[in-house]
DNA sequence: CAACTTATTGAGAATAATCAGCAATAGGTG
DNA sequence: CACCTATTGCTGATTATTCTCAATAAGTTG
């Protein structure tokens, strides 16, 4: 959970043999400069890039996507929509989690530093290599509560 | 997160007038024999079903598990796998969270009251009725740290 | 307890997200 | 600058999950 900036993904990528493109490059960006509380699917960062006027392979997308997320740099969110979203991995006081509606997928974030410091500290117990910890909490929101719409 | 015997599955079923069958009692029922730290997929739930002369549609399993997991019977886990897994969603001295391994996907369950109290504090202040609140450690265990895999 | 309403099941087809294979391209290193 | 090989972008698979629809059966009502 470090602040990344292209010089030291780079140096990231390079240690480990691989390479910096530029594709990785804006897909970092295109993360960083988010408004909080987004997050994008794999199609929607595929149409935000083609917007932008870069657009990327989906491919490149997906494998991009599962990259950053291994090496820390973004959460993978599963928010009950049926295919995974994304966002920025911060530290400590921009942690947060996700209160999630379980009908209408109407999510919440609240923050909580307990919690990142339990993940930080269970991890470390086992000699795991803590990547991201997230308190995902699956409710049903007033609205849906008051619905008559069945499951 | 309640305990549930067929009665009372019935009872809350019928409540919203739905229906108690055989293939969602025969489901509960599995569930609550399983194993401890034991989470099964669809498809599995369905091999179970069938070597125990019980088979039953895969699509049923389908729609059984997330009817259960919207009425806060089965808590569902995104264990890095593609798909998803279940189990029976217990109260405060079982309940229970994953620390993941996301590159062999080792799993430790670990526990700790204070996150189930957070998520129901959470839950409450923003008026969600509380289904499950589950904490989710992403990270890289000893041995795939040491190995030369990439990804 | 028999008739009735409608939720549920099972089978198979359909969908949607994600991944794999491969030739062409382009980073990083010397 | 030349080389090696990681990466990209296509396109075609895969795989989990949902949908459709006719047949069945749970729960309710007289």
């Amino acid at each position: 959970m470090t602040i990344y900036t292209a010089a030291s993904l780079k140096a990231e990528l390079n240690e480990k043999g691989w390479r910096l493109t530029p594709q990785r490059e804006i897909i970092l960006e295109i993360f960083q400069n988010l408004p909080k509380g987004t997050h994008l699917s794999a199609e929607d960062l595929y149409n935000t890039l083609e917007e932008d006027g870069h657009p990327i392979s989906l491919s490149t997308i997906y494998r991009t996507l599962k990259l950053m997320a291994r090496m820390g740099i973004l959460r993978e969110l599963e928010l009950a929509e049926g295919h995974k979203h994304y966002e920025i991995n911060q530290p400590a006081p921009y942690h947060h989690h996700h209160l999630i509606c379980v009908k209408c997928n109407k999510t919440i974030e609240f923050k909580n530093d307990g919690i990142l410091k339990t993940g930080t500290k269970t991890a470390q117990k086992e000699g795991y290599h803590l990547l991201d910890c997230q308190l995902i909490i699956h409710a049903v929101c007033p609205t849906c509560q008051r619905s008559l719409i069945p499951l």
